[in-house]
DNA sequence: CTGATGACTGATA
DNA sequence: CTATCAGCCATCA
């Protein structure tokens, strides 16, 4: 029973995904749109989200996906948004109202990618 | 088929 | 800081 084209790149599309999001270490975040680019998906951040609302609970390590600049994609105040702040802060990653944000030190000649990965 | 929606983003005002 | 807009694309009514 071969499946069709659309669903098995659809499905490898979401595997890529969720590789990336996997990839993303304890203790730092990326960005929807980030997550897409490494996952080969340049401009499909939207399709991240969606990914990640359909894998639900699965162990993905959904909270250290962010918004753009680290803005939580939760509306304030809602449940998700606080567990997600809260699972964020317990990696020691600092938050600063609605989002979290890198330390980053003086010394830091690094790339933006290295900032966002903290490789 | 069309149109609205959404765990998005970057530009512009 | 907020608001609007144009891209983007799977999913649903």
């Amino acid at each position: 029973m071969a499946k069709d084209t659309a669903a098995r790149t659809a499905e490898a599309r979401a595997a890529a995904i969720r590789r990336a999001v996997r990839a993303v270490k304890r203790g730092s975040f990326a960005s929807y749109g980030e997550i897409a680019r490494r996952a080969g998906l340049p401009g499909r951040a939207r399709l991240v989200g969606q990914v990640l609302r359909n894998s639900g609970d699965l162990r993905l390590p959904w909270h250290r996906i962010t918004g753009a600049g680290g803005r939580v994609a939760f509306a304030p105040g809602s449940t998700s948004a606080r567990e997600q702040l809260r699972l964020l802060a317990a990696e020691g990653v600092k938050i600063r109202g609605h989002r979290a944000v890198v330390e980053r030190t003086a010394a830091s000649t690094r790339s933006l990618d290295a900032l966002l990965w903290k490789l």
